[in-house]
DNA sequence: CGCGTTTTTGACCAGCATCAAAACAGGTGG
DNA sequence: CCACCTGTTTTGATGCTGGTCAAAAACGCG
């Protein structure tokens, strides 16, 4: 996507990339003129927080382009990571004003702002975005709690398997070799799984050692067989989810 | 609750007990008297299974009394409970046939089903009770990524004193020595915390000698000092949610 | 009272964290 | 283009937390 796409993007929610999936593909073309007005795009670089823990939320946007995390930490300073989101995403609770996560820019990342007031009127009158958010909200619910099974009883190979084999089920480039650029650098990849940068290295250098993954470069994922990273991940080879 | 008080809640909503917590909260008159006609009671004993992982799921129902379980497990056996359900609490995802974990009573609990196709046009058909569920699972998302801090980042004494504390605070009586009975055998607690049921029962013990709290019985639990409970935790004084 | 189940306790071990240092990548300025 | 510096990633050595296996104790129930 280039600037001059991003810049369409922002005057028409009909040649937005993320106009189906996110919190407004069941909208109306009444509807996207209402949250056209609403709306304003914003970028962020790769590593900037965007809201920090505690602190006032005035808008809740959607994810454009790029990927950002939500994190939550305790008062020494351990930190988990509690969500991931990928375009189409949506960030903020209506009802609520203040974070009680820190958002991050995990990569450069692209939102689509809408102000809180305004939003959760749009909310109370067209039940059609309340009820996509709903279905949002059970989808990411049912994430949240694949993502407990991994934190509470998989082992540390399985962790960083079954985050591999999430990533590369995303960037899905059709026929092997599977190809992905991971989004995470390997402290938030630790975040995510609850585990120390230490061993997530360790077990990428194992399952590079056993032939299960190829890297090239840091980022560059490949992958020849995903069956067999879907074992190591533990899962049976069918519905992860994500964000 | 007595059984006669039973039948009259299964007769008349406005008599139930979680009239003003479930999703049926916001419902007006006329609603409820929608929403009695497609309403049954059900009840199952401690223990006993509701809906097994993958099977069809025809209801969606509240918790009226008592506590039920949601687990997730993987191929070998390894467990994790991803959700704990308290009276006004609900079951089942609108849109999905098959229930994507095992529902279990961890006590002796009543259900208020709700036939699911019904329920559904009910959503779509007012506003009030599909914006009440969004509510309600955006409380559980919260509460979720509470629980996915916990599972990844605290001590195996932490958590423990963390889900007393979580009783604690909903069985709230007023004032010290705090009261309550556990809704959970240890393995339940076990499961739900990501530990063995030896690691709870030994982290028991060192609380039971540290003086944080005390046990009558194996399942009443007092605490004289909840600040000390809460400190043991790792959260600071406040806002824990449960479910 | 006797049996089955749940819980506790004990001994031992493995997996992951911790601490420390080396290797590597990326960017800057000479 | 290379030397240098900074931050990330990898590798290594070691220790602790929590898991595993086993048995004893406590509880609940017929």
């Amino acid at each position: 996507m280039t600037a001059l796409d991003l810049q369409i993007a922002t005057e028409a929610c009909r040649q937005c990339p993320i106009r189906h999936r996110a919190v407004c593909a069941t909208c109306e073309p009444d509807e996207l003129t209402r949250l056209e007005a609403m709306k304003s795009y914003r970028t962020w670089m790769a590593g900037q927080t965007i809201v920090m823990e505690g602190e006032p939320m005035p808008f809740a946007a959607s994810v454009v382009t790029g990927c950002a995390t939500l994190t939550r930490s305790m008062e020494d300073g351990r930190m988990q990571m509690v969500g991931l989101l990928l375009p189409s995403d949506f960030i903020g609770r209506p009802g609520r004003a203040n974070a009680p996560y820190e958002v991050v820019a995990a990569t450069d990342v692209t939102l689509c702002m809408f102000d809180r007031p305004a939003f959760e009127r749009l909310l109370t009158d067209t039940p059609h975005v309340s009820q996509r958010l709903l279905e949002m909200s059970l989808d990411e619910i049912d994430a949240a709690r694949e993502w407990m099974l991994l934190l509470g009883r998989k082992t540390a190979r399985e962790k960083v398997a079954t985050l591999l084999a999430i990533v590369l089920r995303r960037a899905a480039t059709g026929s092997a070799p599977l190809r992905a650029e991971l989004p995470l650098t390997r402290e938030a990849m630790a975040s995510y799984l609850g585990l120390t940068i230490e061993t997530v290295s360790r077990q990428m250098t194992a399952l590079k050692k056993d032939g299960v993954i190829r890297m090239s470069g840091l980022r560059g994922l490949l992958c020849d067989d995903l069956g067999a990273l879907l074992a190591e991940a533990g899962d049976d080879a069918d519905g992860d989810v994500l964000s």
